[in-house]
DNA sequence: GCCGTTTTCGGCCCGACTGTTTTCAGTCG
């Protein structure tokens, strides 16, 4: 039972807890928790196998309630509980709530009065009108609920970071472009950097409705869900919803503080206003009638006593309660990277050649940079043989004699086997400036063999760090199971880096990750894998994701001027 | 159901929008 798991299960349970109508602060209870688990960095089985309930107890949002039922859950897999709840529910319940527009309620009212388990069945009876027919339900919401239904069959999943970034930057820019003077930001999730985004909120500061207008008439908007003076919502080409709010300059930080979420930690600053008798909304900090912060973000925090937080940062983990204390840290920013320490060339499977990344990577203002091919055993990426990989180190060697103010490492992603040793013998490694080793084949292992097979190739001696950890694709391929503490403890034994993948498809190290890894010292780099030109951009999300780990400057190698890069590969 | 520089009991964020409502319930963020 992971963690993952378990925090699925809580949704569940106050999902049904608010069909069943109770307490309200019960619900709150189960989704607070649900909410701090997806940014908690140990397995509750991990815990509870060591120290029992007690361990449980120790961990915020867990009382003497929920510890009992996870502990249900680690030990048999099931809750009578979450089955008690279920005992006489229909099963069509369920499946409705995935509905955007439906609720608890309205689920349970359409599945019990018709009986009905599937959606077809509901656009069924959508279409013929019949659903007018209850108390409270009219023409409007049998067409509300066709939209939605629409909405989820159109992608119910959340979207690659990477993907929706680029529209969401394309949409500011234009209306900045039509607009000038006016402040247009990104909020939500998007600006938290989470690597998977719902819909993209974008913020104007002002009220001029021919915003509005621009918006619902940009070339990438396919339907204009909703249009009024102050708010509209579109749905792009690409099957993202984008949601445009106008508000006023005065409460600009206030509306930016309150959109940008996440929702649990609004709710954590609210009840430290109300505290301290204030009242916090997205219009500003009032005491009493006046407003006393909401121009700016800062100032919220800072009236609330608070540090300021970064949006990276704002999950409702431990921000808020580090933030009290003045201990959140610097966070590594765009500009302190120093170079792109994974790249692909057309060696292997890239598709540019070293002189071409060189002049892009120089026009991007880094410093030096590590070509990092595939190594002989991963055919499908067309891996060097031994004999391109010297030919490769020659011309990087005749490259580095003309560059005056660049520096390219001769590197490798080298496969890690099955059996934990890697792909070239050392003498090949041994000539090598910068070796990643990543495990590309054989993910059916289970998380012991796993870890020993890693663990095996930090031992050896001209291996340099360990890339995308996990192995995961985001919506894609789900990651393999490591021990990561034994992973994190080796590392720094043997003084090995971590790398943070920077493709918005993996993001690996995760951010809890970053967060438990820095937490014990181990040094992690941030790097692309880079296929072409355009993909040296990743860099922006591998920083996003550093920060959401908490990461400063000089927790990331490639912050490093190159000198003090090499002392460290030397070490 | 959790939690405590107000409390072991009595608190627990705030508002917008929508639809079908004569005063509010449901959903969303």
């Amino acid at each position: 039972m992971t963690n993952k798991q378990i925090i699925e299960i809580l949704y569940q349970i106050a999902e049904l807890l608010e069909i069943k109508g109770e307490n309200k602060f019960k619900i709150r209870a189960y989704l607070k928790l649900a909410q701090f688990l997806s940014s908690f960095n140990k397995e509750l089985k991990d815990i509870y196998s060591e120290r029992g309930k007690a361990g449980l107890r120790e961990i915020p949002n867990i009382g003497e309630g929920i510890a009992k039922k996870i502990a249900e859950l680690i030990e048999t897999g099931k809750l009578t509980y979450l089955d008690e709840l279920k005992k006489g529910l229909p099963k069509g319940v369920e499946v409705f709530l995935n509905i955007p527009g439906i609720g608890p309620k309205t689920a349970y009212k359409i599945a019990d009065k018709f009986n009905i388990n599937t959606i077809s069945e509901l656009e069924k009876l959508l279409k013929e009108h019949k659903l007018k027919d209850l108390k409270g339900f009219g023409e409007k919401t049998e067409e509300k609920i066709l939209k939605g239904i629409q909405l989820f069959k159109n992608g119910q999943e959340r979207k690659l970071l990477g993907f929706v970034y680029p529209i969401a930057k394309k949409v500011i820019d234009e209306l900045k472009q039509k607009h000038k003077g006016i402040e247009i930001t990104a909020a939500g999730s998007l600006r938290r950097m989470k690597e998977t985004v719902g819909d993209i909120d974008i913020l104007v500061s002002s009220f001029d409705k021919k915003i509005i207008d621009s918006f619902c008439s940009l070339d990438i908007v396919s339907t204009v869900n909703a249009k009024g003076d102050t708010k509209a919502s579109v749905y792009t080409i690409h099957n993202v919803q984008i949601d445009l709010r106008l508000v006023d300059e005065k409460s600009f930080g206030a509306a930016l503080q309150y959109f940008t979420g996440c929702k649990e930690h609004n709710v954590i600053l609210r009840e430290i206003a109300s505290k301290k008798g204030y009242k916090l909304n997205e219009y500003g900090l009032f005491k009493g009638g006046t407003k006393i912060a909401g121009e700016n973000e800062k100032e919220i925090y800072e009236k609330l006593g608070l540090q300021f937080i970064p949006p990276e940062l704002r999950e409702a983990s431990d921000e808020i309660e580090l933030a009290m204390k003045n201990k959140i840290p610097k966070l590594v920013e765009d500009k302190d990277i120093k170079a792109d320490l994974h790249i692909h060339s057309s060696y292997s499977d890239g598709s540019d050649k070293i002189l071409d990344i060189v002049s892009e990577l120089k026009r991007r203002g880094y410093k030096y940079a590590a070509i990092t091919d595939h190594s002989k055993s991963l055919k499908v990426a067309k891996g060097l043989t031994v004999n391109d990989l010297l030919k490769q180190i020659k011309e990087i060697d005749e490259i580095n004699e003309k560059e005056k103010d660049f520096y390219l490492l001769k590197g490798i992603e080298v496969d890690i086997l099955e059996d934990g040793s890697l792909d070239y013998p050392d003498e090949i490694l041994k000539k090598l400036d910068f070796v990643i080793g990543s495990v590309h084949t054989n993910f059916k292992m289970s998380k012991k063999e796993m870890t020993d097979r890693i663990i095996k190739a930090l031992e050896n001696k001209y291996l340099h760090a360990i890339g995308h950890i996990s192995g995961r694709l985001i919506n894609f391929r789900e990651p393999y199971e490591i021990d990561y503490e034994r992973i994190f403890n080796a590392a720094i034994y043997y003084n090995k880096a971590i790398e943070i993948n920077a493709n918005p498809e993996r993001l690996d190290l995760t951010d809890i990750y970053i967060k438990e890894a820095l937490k014990k010292g181990v040094k992690l780099f941030i790097g692309t894998d880079a296929h072409n030109l355009s993909q040296l951009d990743y860099m922006f999300y591998g920083i996003g994701c550093a920060r959401r780990g908490f990461a400063k400057k000089e927790d990331i190698l490639n912050t490093y001027y190159l000198e003090k890069f090499l002392k460290w590969i030397k070490k």
